[in-house]
DNA sequence: AATGTCATAACACCAAAATGTTATAAAAAG
DNA sequence: CTTTTTATAACATTTTGGTGTTATGACATT
């Protein structure tokens, strides 16, 4: 059982003092950095360079977010777990687009944040159900296309595939064997039926956009 | 504590009576039906309405994805709960596109499996970590821009915003009050960098596809 | 038998986009 | 202080895209 680094931002005192005697007083685990904001982390996490890295949401200054964005561009490796109160999907995305894996409140127990931080040094995303729904329920709904794809035909959809690849006209003619003439009435009915007068638009549409 | 009615798709017999059993067997849940196949259970759930459907991958005929995908079309609220031997991130998103919104495996163990379905019923969406790290990974995927983009000067990347919203020159030229021919430079010069040569294909960069 | 939908095709017209060339002034970088 | 980058602008030409109209054969529905 190997050793986990751990480094931690959080500017609240008394809640970084806690964590780090946990940390430091739990066998397999090693607390080589604690910082109060953003700034000294970014300065001193470089040299530490901890497995694991707890931060919080919401720092003095630069905030938590952006501290993983910037690290996380430059170390790959080192694994982030948000630590914080705020439930709300923009934060939970924002942290995990930024490159964060874990997300879990502070409201976690001792046992279970030191179950957390191994699970996800060792490659899993801990996170309540009640995030994962969040994260799914996203997943789901940029999944599902647009129902006006629906009253297309299948040759239609077909065409605006291709529209939506990029191919002029005579491209898309050339590869389903059709004449120009017949593309361009294809794309006529598609634009009717998605209410667009723009490729542009029709891709996006598509897209779900 | 009220009781959760479940039914189980699962085409071997073993696997399906022993969740039967289990299920019958503690108090506050309740098996309400258990199909050896899809078109079985496409014919009977929507009469029995049960709150959580355990769903295998691999059916005799219809598999269970397209099974989830009918039934989550006409009961949204009626949640499910994939249940497989499978970890691949294909089937992992296959399911969760197709309307699953929990995700455990087989092996595992009976208290978990009813703390699962449990969770499942209350919001939450059970999946292993290691299941939710492939989630996320896709979300972070997805969520980095291409690099290509950096490239481009603030003002350029305003014109490819307004180019992927679908404006017409003269609308570009109008809302950001320039020239339409600045616009054609711009224009000219986001093509070069992204090495592209029409506008699907720079709004196709612009979106990461 | 009549009606409707779908995929196919052609032609004309105008609008819009893409390409090529040239140029100027301000700001930033060296 | 020169060089480079950036944002601005104009003009000509060619290619591509969008609209309107019309038409035909295959199939499916009524």
């Amino acid at each position: 059982m190997d050793i986990i680094s751990v480094a931690i931002v959080e500017d609240n005192h008394d809640i970084r003092s806690a964590m780090e005697l946990l940390i430091n007083g739990s066998e397999g685990y090693a607390c080589i950095g604690a910082f109060n904001n953003a700034e000294n982390a970014l300065e001193k996490i470089p040299q530490l360079l901890p497995n694991v890295v707890l931060m919080d949401f919401n720092l003095p200054g630069m905030n938590g977010i952006e501290c993983i964005t910037r690290l996380k561009g430059e170390y790959p490796d080192m694994q982030f777990m948000m630590l914080t109160v705020y439930e709300d999907d923009d934060k939970i995305f924002m942290a995990l687009e930024a490159g964060a894996s874990g997300y879990i409140l502070k409201k976690t127990s001792p046992g279970e944040l030191l179950d957390a931080i191994r699970d996800l040094h060792e490659g899993g995303s801990p996170m309540s159900s009640q995030i994962a729904r969040r994260v799914v329920a996203y997943f789901q709904k940029q999944a599902k296309p647009n129902p006006a794809l629906e009253a297309l035909t299948s040759r239609e959809k077909e065409i605006l595939d291709q529209l939506s690849k990029g191919f002029l006209y005579k491209e898309i003619a050339g590869n389903l064997f059709i004449s120009i003439e017949t593309v361009r009435r294809h794309v006529h009915n598609i634009y009717e039926k998605l209410h667009v007068r723009s490729r542009t638009d029709a891709v996006n549409k598509y897209f779900n956009r």
